[in-house]
RNA sequence: CGCGGGGUAGAGCAGUCCGGUAGCUCGUCGGGCUCAUAACCCGGAGGUCGAGGGUUCAAAUCCCUCCCCCGCAA
């Protein structure tokens, strides 16, 4: 019996956690997670996803703050555990902490590795217009998604697809992953320095539409960070607009310029090349709604310039 | 007691501060116009203004209570 300490935090590990809890031959000992955060309405202490499901097994739970001092330290050496497996756990271990397990840990990572790595890869992968994505699992070392690949395995992304539907099917095909990759014995593969990119922690400020991009890039990016932070732009008198449903079409003028505005068709913006379409949109404090609703209600029409930027920026 | 927005016609909104006959855009129904349109013109239907109570000659509007919805917060 294999002692297994699973690390993860949110829906996307919920998959691979429970593939692990159902592998004969691993007993998963605890689950570590992120502490309870105030989330909701009402900002309550919420338990994340994989706390819950350790819950609902039978399976202790715990949660440090920083992992990495003395107590987590601790806390896992005293579980004698052979391996540790992670999936979007939300904390970075320790050279310390990777010696314990005798085994080793093996991460699930949502990216093609060496490609993507670092936080939010499936949000980026879109939002960089990739049309397939991926998901990777390997040997962690100190670094951040550094270490050695063990098995990889390609997912096509759809062409409306956002990050939200990706991140679940992804979370599935790492599960499957996970399984296949400790049935057998694991023969690393060292990931290519010179193929590696990485990129930052998804912000509000990331789903800014710069209009002078091309059409391509715009819908991209309001894939990319469905559904959070969300995609949005100004409206001079307005305020903030998310946009969370695009589709293509023609016509062209000035970069945010509104090229038509009706409760049927919705509206379509020019970009730098090209224009989108919006068939989805939000006002702040609003819920989603068509855009042919929206604008029955507001006073948008065609001239009108979508800014990137407004000094009562309240998103 | 985390912060905030809202519930008015099928849809989206205005009106609420400063009480005085319920309004706009769209949709819908009927008619008209045009080579033509996601176009235009004319006419109609459709509302317990979330619920209950209070104040008042008079409440969508002011006061109290309750129900429901949503946004932010990562």
């Amino acid at each position: 019996m294999t002692r297994v300490v699973f690390m993860g935090t949110p829906a996307f590990a919920v998959p691979s956690l429970k593939a692990l809890l159902d592998m004969p031959g691993f007993e998963v000992v605890a689950v570590c997670t992120q502490p309870d955060r105030p989330s909701g309405r009402g900002n309550r202490l919420t338990a994340c996803p994989v706390k819950e499901v350790a819950a609902a097994r039978g399976v202790p739970a715990l949660q440090f703050e920083r992992i990495r001092r003395q107590e987590g330290l601790d806390a896992l050496r005293a579980l004698k555990p052979d391996l540790f497996v992670t999936a979007a756990f939300g904390q970075i271990l320790s050279q310390k902490i990777l010696d314990i397990p005798k085994l080793g840990t093996v991460n699930v990572h949502a990216s093609l590795l060496p490609k993507y790595r670092g936080p939010a890869p499936i949000n980026w992968c879109i939002i960089e217009g990739e049309t397939v994505a991926g998901v990777t699992t390997m040997l962690t070392d100190a670094g951040i998604d550094t270490g050695a690949m063990l098995m990889r395995r390609e997912v096509a992304i759809g062409p409306d697809e956002t990050a939200g539907e990706l991140t679940a099917r992804l979370s599935e095909t790492g599960a499957a992953l996970l399984t296949e990759t400790l049935s057998g014995p694991f023969s690393p593969v060292p990931q290519n320095e010179a193929e590696a990119t990485r990129q930052p922690m998804l912000t509000k400020e990331t789903g800014l539409i710069d209009w002078t991009q091309a059409a391509a890039r715009v819908r991209n990016l309001v894939r990319g960070v469905d559904p959070w932070p969300g995609a949005y732009t100004f409206v001079p008198g307005l305020g903030a607009l998310k946009i969370w449903k695009t589709a293509e079409t023609d016509g062209a003028g000035a970069p945010g310029e509104v090229l038509y505005a009706d409760g049927k068709r919705g509206m379509a913006v020019a970009c730098g090349e090209g224009a989108i379409q919006i068939l989805e949109l939000q006002a702040p404090n609003g819920r989603r709604m068509p855009a042919g609703d929206y604008l029955r209600g507001h006073p948008i029409r065609a001239g009108l310039i979508l800014k990137p930027e407004d000094a009562d920026a309240k998103i």
